[in-house]
DNA sequence: TTTAATTAAGTAACTGGTTACGAAAATGTA
DNA sequence: TACATTTTCGTAACCAGTTACTTAATTAAA
């Protein structure tokens, strides 16, 4: 492959994370579009969801995928726009939008899960050859979540300063 | 950490790559800001290339980095803004930009990498319990290389077909 | 030598996420 | 009971990337 990225080792790990999510984000949206789907990635998760879960509220969608609420709303608009979901205000708590699967998404859902079914493949087969990937992200996830970046990274810049 | 995500197991996978992503770049971008650095994530593999190379041009970069040209124009605009990167005009091709870095830039270069190494030292503490991760992680990037998500999948729905 | 094809860079519009801010509703407290 | 605080959702502006398109310059070919 000859990339300089893989070549910067540590440094350039990010951009590779980056340019690995995105490759896998874009592919996906063409596979959709090109096998005319109205869906978009990601979606999947919301349809999970809300299969098990019957309603949800957009806070506690954002929090079960750690998204950010604002990036919820888009979604759900987006997804309501297409007929997939419904909205409905709590009438006990008048903040809450309660949200529902359409009678639609009920429909077309077992056309979907044969695609994402075909994904889910596509992912084994990617980490076939890496049986330790998804455990030793796992550890790296935690590690982050439980301090993040620029603080470890401030650290590091004080621990390393010469002690004259 | 409870993560539906990682309960997901592979259909997860994209998302939490995203959420990582994401996670380390916002991060940098903070570390930056709150320490008063008018610079960006990604810029240093520039200055990294632009100190190797002395003069490069877009396209070069854009390929060496594996980003589209016009990401690469993007970031040079805001590196010539901020008055780290030159350009001019090749006079032999008329079409190409000559790039190099400015007498500012070669002057904070120091300081930058103060905070490149911290900042890779961090990124080897994540790894410190993932021995394999670089490794896999490279074989996946070949794997989606060589066919990537949209491809891999289009063929599992094809074999998958039931056989009447 | 003229014309067609290719290449380099720039621009526009879009994407999927973010933070920051604001409004309305519910909750806690003096 | 009134007022302050918190929660929920929505909107706006931003960010770092993308694809699609355009223009200008170079190169290849008739």
């Amino acid at each position: 492959m000859n990339d300089f990225l893989t070549e910067m080792e540590f440094v350039g790990l990010t951009s590779r994370l980056k340019r690995l999510s995105d490759s896998l984000l874009y592919s996906t949206k063409e596979l959709y579009k090109s096998e005319g789907l109205d869906i978009e990635p990601n979606w999947n998760l919301i349809f999970i969801l809300l299969q098990e879960n019957e309603t949800m509220t957009i806070t506690e969608i954002s929090e079960t995928l750690q998204f950010s609420h604002p990036a919820v709303v888009k979604i759900i608009n987006k997804m309501k726009k297409n007929g997939h979901v419904e909205t409905r205000t709590d009438t006990k708590d008048k903040r809450k939008q309660i949200l529902t699967l359409t009678e639609k998404a009920h429909k077309q859902l077992p056309v979907f899960e044969k695609y994402w079914t075909a994904g889910r493949q596509t992912v084994m087969d990617l980490l076939a050859d890496s049986p330790n990937f998804l455990e030793e992200f796992l550890k790296i996830e935690e590690k982050v979540n439980q301090s993040d970046y620029k603080e470890r990274t401030l650290n590091n810049l004080k621990n390393d300063e010469p002690s004259y």
